[in-house]
DNA sequence: GATCTCCAGTCCGTATGCAAGATACAGGAA
DNA sequence: TTCCTGTATCTTGCATACGGACTGGAGATC
C-alpha cells in the first residue's frame, strides 16, 4: 500500500491557540490587553470553549495572564523578567548549539544559511516585522537539530515571549536590524569553522545587546508598538 | 488594618491536576495506562471540564499523552526519552547551580543541608517512597534558589517526568539509595566549598549513573511497580 | 476458516447554561 | 466635599448536553 495519510485537521483549539499567539507576537495588541473569553469567542466565532482552552495554553507559554474572576490579559514584561529571559534564553541556545555542533554539524550549517538568506532577503525587501520573524526562525534552527526534544520544548515555552519581546520591542529601533544581521553572520562563520568558544561569545553579546535595547525601551515607557 | 487576606481557595483544575500528577509521580499507575476522561471526573466526583483541562497541563509536563478521539493515557518512556531527559536535565541543574554559587550561595547551602536531613531521615526510617519524593524535593532547592524564574519552570516543565521515573524505576532497585545518599552528600560539600569544576562532574555521575540504572529496568520489562 | 460488514459502546470535541466572584459607578449620609 | 454602600454588569468556573470519530466484536459472506 502505498502512503496515503491524510493529516489530522486541526482542533479548534489549535487554531484559536495560534491565532492568538500570533496576535500577540506580531504586536496586533499591546502588552497587559485585556482579551474576554466571550469577546474573544464571538470575534472568532466559536464557542468559549476552544477559547478558554487556548488561553489556558497560553498562559502556559507567557504570554497571557489569567486572573480568576477578573480577566485575561496580553503579558506585560518586567525590567526583570526581560533580564532573567534573556540569561535563560542564553543558557538554551549555547547548549543546543553545542549539540548541534557535535551531533549534525552539516545539517545545521546548512538551515543556518538557509534562515541567514531568508533574513537578508527580509532586511533588503521585506518589513520590519518579516525580519522580526525571520530573526525568530534563524535562532529556532538550533533546537530543531540539537537531536534533545526537551530543549527543543523548553525553547517552545520561553519562545513566544522571545518573539513577542523581538517584535514589540526592537521593531522600532534604528539600526537595529542591520547590528542584528551582522552577528548573525558572525555566528554562522564561526559555527562553519567551529569555534564553540568565539560562538558562545558572540552569541552572548547577542542577547545581551537586545536585553539592554528591550531595557532602553521599556523605561521610556513601555509598549511603543 | 491587621493583614486578614484570606488565600483564594484552589480551582478544581488545580486540585485534580496535583491529585493526578501525584497518583502518576508516586507509581499509582503504570505506565501507559489509560485514562477515560469520564472515568475519572467519576472517581473525582467532579465534572469533565476540569478533568479535561488538567489533563491539558499534565501533558504539557510530559506526565500523560492525549491522541485525539482516542483517549489519554499515562506517559511511556521509551530507552531515548530517558537519555535525553537525563542529558537535558544535567544541564538544568548545572546552569541551576552555578546561580545558586555566584547569587545565594549561603541560603542555598542551607536549603540543600535540610533537604539532605530530610533524605537521610526517609533513608533510616522511611520508605522508599520516602526517600524518593526527598530526592525530589533536594533537586527542586537548586531552582528555588537560582533567582531565576524562568530556569525554574522549564525544570517544572520536566521535574514530572523525573520524578515518575525516580519512583517507578529505582525505587525496586537493591543498594541504590545508599549510593545515591553518598553522592548527594558529595554534592553538598562540593558546594559548600566552592569546587564549581568538581560539583558539575559529581551531578553528571550521579545523573549519568541513574539514567544507566533506569535503563537497565526499562530494558528489562518496563514498568516494575 | 478467512474476510468483510455492520453495529453498539466508548471516547473526545464543542456548545451552552448557570452560578459566583470582581468591579465600577451612582446615590445617599455625615 | 468625602466616604460608604448597594447594585448592575462584567468576568470566569464549572456542569451538562449533543454529535462525530474511533474501536472491537458478532454475524454474514465467500
Amino acid at each position: 500500500m502505498p502512503d496515503l495519510r491524510v493529516e489530522q485537521p486541526k482542533s479548534l483549539v489549535a487554531i484559536v491557540e495560534e491565532r492568538l499567539r500570533n496576535a500577540i507576537i506580531d504586536a496586533e495588541m499591546r502588552f497587559g490587553a485585556s482579551l474576554s473569553e466571550e469577546a474573544l469567542s464571538e470575534a472568532l466565532g466559536v464557542s468559549r470553549t476552544p477559547v478558554r482552552e487556548a488561553l489556558a495554553r497560553l498562559q502556559l507559554q507567557g504570554l497571557v495572564t489569567i486572573v480568576p474572576k477578573k480577566g485575561t490579559f496580553v503579558f506585560a514584561p518586567t525590567e526583570e523578567d526581560v533580564a532573567e529571559l534573556c540569561v535563560f534564553r542564553y543558557m538554551l541556545e549555547t547548549q543546543a548549539l553545542r549539540e548541534c555542533m557535535s551531533k549534525a554539524r552539516a545539517a545545521a550549517l546548512a538551515a543556518m544559511n538557509d534562515a541567514l538568506a531568508a533574513m537578508e532577503a527580509a532586511l533588503a525587501g521585506g518589513t520590519r516585522h518579516d525580519y522580526a520573524r525571520a530573526d525568530t526562525v534563524f535562532h529556532e534552527v538550533f533546537f530543531q537539530h540539537c537531536g534533545n526534544r526537551y530543549l527543543g520544548n523548553a525553547y517552545r515555552g520561553v519562545s513566544g515571549r522571545v518573539a513577542a519581546l523581538r517584535t514589540h520591542l526592537s521593531v522600532p529601533l534604528e539600526g537595529e536590524q542591520e547590528r542584528s544581521m551582522a552577528e548573525h553572520h558572525q555566528m554562522v562563520e564561526a559555527f562553519a569553522a567551529g569555534r564553540l568558544a568565539d560562538l558562545d561569545s558572540i552569541l552572548h553579546r547577542h542577547i545581551m545587546r537586545a536585553w539592554d535595547a528591550y531595557a532602553d525601551v521599556l523605561r521610556s515607557g513601555g509598549d511603543p508598538v
